[in-house]
DNA sequence: ATTAGCACTCGTTTGTCATGAGTGCTAACA
DNA sequence: TGTTAGCACTCATGACAAACGAGTGCTAAT
């Protein structure tokens, strides 16, 4: 059951030849490769055991072997030379973290892209989950008479804003209490939190100051109520075109398809727990996701978890250098970020 | 040189056919048709004549005809039989509108979702010119000692906003002066030309009252400069995916690629003036449209044209349907934006 | 002016065949 | 007993030919 030595060489030679070609691996091209000094004969042995055990496969009956999922994640796991960046990987991850003020979105985007530039497949980026963070300030400027803007700034410095009606007795005296009481009493509390604690903390208080109590309570509840989505950052959606094995028309309408479905992404993505993690193919319990890899890592704020970075792949990804991009750009944002924002 | 009436209607039907199958189209096929009352021998010599003048083509010696893009044009210009368009069209366009609140960007996106829905088609959106728009209100933000976020709010409830640093001496109460400064002087000025108005109208008066005033003043003339671009919503991006002329992986990558590129697709669509227009393949100038037709609108609040609406499709695409659908959404875009915003 | 008829064109489909890269198995070898 | 040479076999691929059919242009009859 256990593979012998020559057997994780073989599967190694197979698995890292393909990654690199796409072609099936036949027992005379390994034969010939520095790092084998047997004959093709022994080898097409030892592959015969690699294909029984589950490692490897045909394409057809005559064909050279290709590393099945299992191959794959055998190799991932226990095979893997891990890479060291050259400088030019180092320095485009670096000039991520080049502009002089740091607005996270930026930062985000242009990780996306230098990732996906890098690699040649498509990066995936999960922006932190804002609902987490806690409110520094909020504003609301009336528009006109009906409407008003509530802008929402949280501790990480990101911006969010809901429109609102007003009452139409209300007039700007009265609203600048309200955004007074509202301040001193939710500044501090995360934002998927504040619908919560509106009616808790500040409803009383406001019933005593505010006119139009019913009114802008409701208001103000409905606009907090809105779900505050993480945002998807995509680089090189169109990378995995010029993978040969999506010259197949239908596969690659399945991926693309999927990746403009941004939930289908959520639920690809998010549920990691911290570190590197590498899904192959089925793994990912997704159809269109079938030829594909997907490795994620993640990156924070001290501590506290803030978002994903991702990988998207086909399962003949290259997962030595993936890895290593992935894990050197995850831990500068951790470190950039922890910098800017760890200390308000 | 004029064509004959006959011709016309070969011409109209050609087009109608092949629009439908996309298939070319022969003499006799075309002589079973309802609307022909001749032989595929007489269609062929008419045939013949549209050719030679340039309107159809053969894909090979012995095909049935296409439309060239000269004959596009014609059917366009000349022949196209307007269409109503159906109750679910319509009520899924006015569905668009059905929120109480309504916020600019949503109801874009929101549109493009439609249109392509509606289609089958790619839908591109241009958000509003937001650099034209009239500052409302601004408000400064420090998130700690060393940076804050400035926010804008234009007159149509749009929100921008900025991070920048703070000098290390700067209090809470002086910022709040500043603000001051800055929303007296410098509401009512679009945001593009906020930059150049802050030297020639708040310079002066910012000297007087503010201890570090170089240092605010050069952080806040960047903050201002920084442009503020249309921003680009899409819907159906893939749904060329599904056209039977883009079953050829280099058309696709490079059509795909091409969306990617948002100043690539803002060189489409951008320098439009009020009303529909149709650009059918090289029209567009581009060689990854070559096989699509764009047909964009405008949208405006009253006499201020404010984005662009664009359907992208085949150069094969339903002109008449698409353009009904546009005109119809463009209409009631600009009739609520205009209810909303006008009287502010 | 219209149309029936016919030879011709050419893309598409189907079938056959040769090629070659690869296999599994067996027997000989160290 | 593990390794290897040898050989028959498999199967994808590409080339080539034949049959087909949708379509054409042209000519002659209506």
């Amino acid at each position: 059951m256990l593979l012998t030595d020559r057997q994780l060489l073989i599967l190694q030679v197979i698995v890292d030849d393909f990654i690199r070609s796409a072609q099936p691996v036949g027992s005379r091209s390994l034969s010939k490769k520095e790092e084998i000094s047997f004959s093709s004969a022994t080898i097409r042995n030892e592959m015969a055991d690699l294909e029984e055990q589950g490692f490897i496969e045909k394409t057809h009956s005559s064909s050279g072997r290709v590393p099945s999922e299992k191959g794959y994640r055998y190799y991932v796991d226990n095979l893997l030379a891990p890479q060291t960046l050259n400088k030019h990987d180092i320095n485009s991850i670096q000039s991520i973290f080049a502009e002089k003020i740091f607005e996270f979105e930026k930062i985000i985007q242009k990780s996306a892209r230098i990732l996906s530039e890098l690699t040649n497949y498509t990066s995936i980026v999960l922006g932190p989950a804002v609902s987490v963070n806690k409110l520094k300030r909020m504003q609301i400027i009336p528009l006109n008479k009906e409407t008003a803007i509530a802008i929402f700034v949280t501790d990480t410095g990101h911006v969010e804003n809901r429109m609102f009606h007003l009452p139409a007795s209300m007039d700007a005296s009265e609203l600048e209490k309200m955004v007074n009481i509202l301040n001193e009493r939710l500044s501090g509390v995360a934002l998927d939190e504040l619908n919560d604690n509106i009616y808790k903390e500040v409803a009383t208080l406001l019933r005593q100051h505010i006119q139009n109590y019913d009114f802008m309570l409701h208001s103000i509840a409905e606009t907090f109520k809105m779900p505050v989505n993480e945002k998807l950052f995509f680089g090189g959606k169109t990378n995995m075109l010029s993978q040969p094995e999506f010259n197949d028309i239908t596969k690659i309408r399945s991926l693309l398809n999927m990746i403009e479905q941004e939930d289908r992404v959520f639920d690809l993505i998010r549920k990691n727990s911290a570190g590197i993690h590498v899904k192959i193919g089925r793994e990912n319990n997704n159809s269109a996701m079938e030829n594909c890899s997907l490795i994620t890592a993640t990156y924070s704020v001290g501590a506290e978890k803030l978002g994903t970075i991702a990988i998207l792949g086909p399962t003949r990804m290259e997962y030595s250098r993936v890895i290593s991009l992935l894990e050197f750009l995850s831990k500068d944002l951790t470190s950039v970020l922890t910098k800017l924002y760890q200390n308000n």
